[in-house]
RNA sequence: GCUCCCAUCGUCUAGUGGUCCAGGACACCGGCCUCUCACGUCGGUAACAGGGGUUCGAACCCCCUUGGGAGCGCCA
């Protein structure tokens, strides 16, 4: 039988870290077995699902490249479905109506908690032959009561479960919608999903889940109940932690590969490898062989894999990742067009930023004359520098070819005369002309700029110099 | 409280009974490189939670303790 796995978030909020793990060791698995990847929205819980964190899933896996072979499916529409099996259910007595009151049951799980039990319902509408005629039932599944289930998981090895401790859980509301176990069970059945991939949160739920495959007569897929990311801290991952929704990750400059890669070794090595392209990440990664511990989320080894994910990008691409960060910087695509060669750019910045929002940052002053110059790096570097940056402003002039060499030939000559050292007339330059004491090589800078805005800036940068004495 | 899960440097991990006085990576600290900032490179600090077993031998197997997490919803 071929692989089939499936990613299954609620959309009760946005798509976040944990959420993309799980779905990327399911759509790997899938990949890898050139299987089927299939996404679902459980969308049953009424009250708290939107349309917006669904729209905000859709773009967080399309942005991830996590591209799905079928759905998206919405349990919404698969009611009949589901109403169908509830009937057929009830009818062979595996399930119940359950007439108890909200506040019934809560007073036995009380009372149950005062004795040091684990609440439980009792499963007294177990034999009940009249309905309540005022009450509204819902539909408890009948439990078996003695024995043990057990959970074949990949990750965790054979966990058992003693019959005994499950009750009899309800899988329809009293307006009729079915709840999360059931659905769940019905659709990975339906759907022929060979393994289940998820959360470790939910290895309770699965001994209940394999009760109410078995009372249809189906059999259970595979589990693979993989480990919770946690904060840096230690601590249950939340909004405290910063950025958990992936969209942020976009917006602040990160790569979904390096997002994508930081995610697969959260719980996964293969030997010392730290850096793997999606397709290495597909050949290498074993579902098998994740770790069984949570893991903390480490923001700064993500920050030094993006870098890695940077510098790997062939510069046509680099360019056309780094485009929309230059509009957000307020650049427009005309101002781009006009100054340097934009994958020129980004392939000199690359190695100095660790996120696109860093290069777009320092790619600016390539496309816009710098309106004023860092106040220190000014005083430092500019400030009683007026001949020096004229006899630059002549140099430079005439070189010939302008380039990279004759650029810095013209630095090296200078220098000889100013102390010697490079330095003394690098960073005059290089204020003058990014605006801070901080840029790329200055000869290769200069040559991608150009003859004309150099000589410009420099010739503002010695005027300023001059009128400061 | 009950049930289930988990436990190697600060963090991510390698390690599946001897080759481990525990290897790699991030971060941190120092050197080198250097026109700035970075990159790179060389080196350093740093861990088998504790206690019992099993064994000639245990990070690796078993038990207990401790610590962490999850579940116990007409949420998913």
């Amino acid at each position: 039988m071929s692989v089939r796995t499936r990613f299954a978030p609620s959309p009760t909020g946005y798509l976040h870290i944990g959420g993309v793990r799980t779905a990327l060791y399911s759509w790997l698995h899938a990949r890898q077995h050139q299987g089927r990847f299939v996404l679902r929205i459980e969308d049953t819980d009424v009250e708290r699902s939107t349309h917006e964190a669904t729209a905000a899933i859709l773009e967080g896996m399309a942005w991830l490249g996590l591209d799905w072979d079928e759905g998206p499916f919405y349990q919404m529409q698969r009611m009949e479905r589901y109403r169908a099996v509830l009937a057929e259910m009830v009818a062979a007595g595996s399930a119940y109506h359950c007439y108890c009151s909200r506040e019934e049951v809560e007073a036995m799980r009380e009372l149950q908690r005062a004795n040091g039990e684990k609440p439980r319902y009792d499963g007294r509408c177990r034999t009940r032959r009249e309905p309540r005629a005022d009450v509204a039932p819902v539909i408890r599944f009948r439990s078996p009561d003695t024995g043990e289930t057990v959970v074949e998981d990949i990750i965790h090895g054979t966990v058992r479960f003693r019959n005994s401790e499950l009750d009899d859980l309800i899988i329809a509301r009293s307006d009729g919608t079915p709840t999360y176990n059931f659905c769940v069970v019905v659709d990975d059945w339906d759907m022929q999903i060979t393994h289940v991939i998820r959360g470790d949160d939910h290895l309770n739920n699965t001994p209940r889940q394999i009760q109410i495959l078995q009372a249809l007569g189906a059999t259970p897929p595979i589990y693979a109940h993989v480990p919770m990311i946690l904060g840096p801290d230690k601590q249950k991952l939340s909004k405290r932690h910063g950025a958990v929704s992936v969209l942020q990750y976009r917006e602040m400059g990160y790569l979904p590969e390096a997002l994508l890669n930081f995610l697969v070794r959260l719980g996964w090595a293969h030997g010392d490898q730290e850096v793997f392209t999606r397709e290495e990440m597909i050949a290498l990664f074993h579902i098998e062989e994740v770790n069984k511990a949570a893991s903390a989320f480490n923001p700064e080894k993500l920050l030094w894999l993006n870098a890695q994910h940077l510098q790997r990008l062939p510069a046509a691409d680099l360019a056309q990742r780094l485009a929309p960060y230059l509009v957000a910087q307020g650049l427009d695509a005309p101002a781009c067009a006009q100054g340097p060669h934009l994958a020129a750019v980004a392939d000199l910045l690359r190695e100095r930023a660790k996120t696109l929002v860093e290069m777009a940052e320092a790619a600016v002053f390539f496309y816009r004359a710098p309106q004023q110059w860092e106040a220190k790096d000014a005083e430092k570097h500019l400030r009683h520098q007026g001949a020096l940056l004229s006899e630059l402003h002549g140099a430079l002039a005439a070189a010939e070819p302008w380039g990279a060499s004759a650029i810095h030939a013209v630095i090296q000559d200078l220098a000889a005369r100013y102390e010697g050292k490079m330095g003394k007339v690098a960073q005059p330059l290089r204020v003058a002309v990014a605006g801070k004491a901080v840029s790329p090589p200055i000869d290769l800078t200069l040559a991608l700029l150009g003859r004309e805005e150099t000589l410009s800036r420099l010739e503002r940068a010695r005027r300023w110099a001059e009128s400061r004495g």
